[in-house]
DNA sequence: ACCAGTCTATAGAACGTTCTAGACATTCAC
DNA sequence: GTGAATGTCTAGAACGTTCTATAGACTGGT
């Protein structure tokens, strides 16, 4: 049961195939330098014995490791979705992912440092909490792309989704539906936060419209609470922080005896898994979790392969249309 | 900027300190055979150059790797909470966790070998999907641990929660507060469905009540037609197969023009960090992901400590009550 | 004085790969 | 027919650790 042989190493395939080490190297790593009939030979020892190259020895040994750190939070189920991407952009360009959480007992400097003593060539961190003065540490050993946050300094690259386009798509739509009356209900003290309020305020303005800003938060309660304050006038239409903001909002609205979008409109930001599966099927901002992650992947390989300096990418977002908004009530 | 100083080695260490590289590492592992005098010295000169130990070459060179290899689901939001909690039950037992996913382009098989090839001692699979003939495959090459799914053979470890139970502390609850039409919304074809099927059957005609079963499913959408399915004669409680499909019973539920939990009540199962947050504070069976995470780990390590044979462990889940459960309406 | 035991330290092999340099054949151009 | 170029292969060093074996310096007991 527990007879655990030995795995078969290079010399073992090379033995069998009455080849040298090397040039076993050669025909698993599909390098030049190996006749196809030897290679057929060798792949067929290989298959045989069931041989699969250690990633230790591997990554120890080879200049490039064309290995890709990635960092993620258990605690955010956004970071999944780019994390299931960045698999797939990685693999396109002939790059492996390695994975570290941050989680628990485990802050963001350990995760960090765990994939650069794995041989990383780059780190990708997603929305990094760490300071730019840390970052920047990071920096000097590898190329850093941080994702979904751009205040990192200018030793970092930085991926992140445009606010400003995001909060103006909303704006648009609900003004183009009729809405007049909008209500942002804002991030708090969340990261973008400032940036979406903003942009909410610009893009109001310039509509000759009212910008009416709620202090709202991340979660379905934070949503809940904002729209407490909002009774007795309600809005024509809310943009909310996030999806889950949205849902507490939308639950709000609906305990206050107002139908969703018969009544008020709602416009969530993410469009988080969640969003899209639910029965709520909630008009949203996309960030798009796939564009973003590809992007970053790309940044990391271009500074690889020796682009100069940091950049600082901006993706546009894009609206999704679904069933919690609607033409504005004529009154 | 892109200036890449090569990273210090064990070897600069020792010259630095102007000892061996074998004291080196001794000390950097804490291992016994230092004096104390040295191990100052050494863990100074270590800092000053900013030493980091390599870990591919030190996963090469040891016997014992101590890393658990830990594959889960990007798709999955639980598998995230388990992650979690397996970090710090590692830790705690001086090992490391290796992390791989299992994504959109990335099945089970490859996830599993690249934590094999990264010289991983055991496996922990989440909720495998892969036939017993595959895990025992795996099995062969080191002990590997089932988690939340228990038919995986005898050659596999497993940990998973008590269904049975589960549904038990539902039922016990609900018959407690007076309800005695409780109508079960079961997972389909979901792994642990017909557990928890049948376990509601068991404990309904126990109890001298008709075990009512509608076919659900995972998601809101499948709760919210089998809560349509319903109509004309709703039950006095209801006990969803998971905590999205208990939304979208809920969901139903209020269209329908009942009030939870004045009317009808509802208890999810997950106890996913959805149903704590949210405004909706759902009753539901936790599985307790912490406690699940630590068993498996102490169950793999158990293994490389030279247990005997696989072994299927239950835990058992508990009921967290909040506040779409409450006292039948009396008739 | 001597041996056994303990503590500290080191040299050098080993882990399983990739890389560098070069050997040997064969082909090509002239 | 010669030199260069190309294609195939190999020996052996290297990557940065840990491990094994052993050396030397002390102790303390006889």
């Amino acid at each position: 049961m527990t007879e655990q042989q030995r795995r078969p190493t290079l010399m073992d395939v090379a033995e069998a195939a009455g080849v040298s080490r090397a040039l076993v190297s050669i025909v698993m790593r599909g390098a030049p330098g190996a006749a196809e009939s030897t290679r057929k030979k060798v792949l067929e020892a290989a298959r045989e014995l069931g041989y699969r190259p250690d990633s230790r020895a591997r990554l120890l040994r080879s200049a490039r490791t064309r290995l890709l750190g990635l960092s993620f939070f258990t605690s955010e189920p956004f970071h999944a979705e780019i994390v299931d991407a960045a698999y797939a952009g990685a693999a396109e360009r002939g790059y492996e992912i390695a994975l570290s959480a941050v989680a628990s007992g485990r802050p963001e400097t350990r995760a960090a440092e765990a994939l650069l003593d794995m041989g990383c060539e780059a780190l990708i961190l997603i929305s990094p909490t760490l300071g730019s003065q840390e970052l920047a540490g990071f920096a000097r050993r590898a190329p850093v792309v941080s994702l979904l946050r751009d205040d990192v300094g200018d030793q970092v690259d930085s991926v992140s989704s445009d606010n400003h386009a995001g909060i103006r798509l909303a704006v648009e739509h609900l003004a183009a539906l009729g809405h007049r009356r909008i209500v942002h209900v804002d991030g708090g003290a969340a990261v973008s936060a400032d940036q979406r309020r903003d942009a909410f305020r610009t893009e109001m303005l310039r509509r000759g419209l009212e910008p009416f800003v709620v202090p709202g938060g991340l979660t379905e309660e934070d949503g809940l609470r904002a729209c407490a304050s909002l009774r007795g006038n309600p809005p024509s239409a809310v943009i909310a922080f996030n999806d889950r903001s949205a849902l507490g909002v939308i639950e709000g609205l609906r305990t206050a005896g107002l139908r969703v979008p018969a009544d008020v409109s709602v416009v969530g930001y993410d469009d988080s898994q969640f969003a899209r599966l639910s029965y709520v099927q909630l008009t949203s901002v996309s960030q798009d979790a796939p564009l973003l992650a590809t992007a970053a992947v790309d940044r990391a390989v271009e500074r690889l392969a020796g682009a100069d300096a940091p950049a600082h990418l901006v993706r546009t977002p894009h609206l999704v249309v679904r069933n919690t908004t609607g033409p504005a009530r004529p009154n």
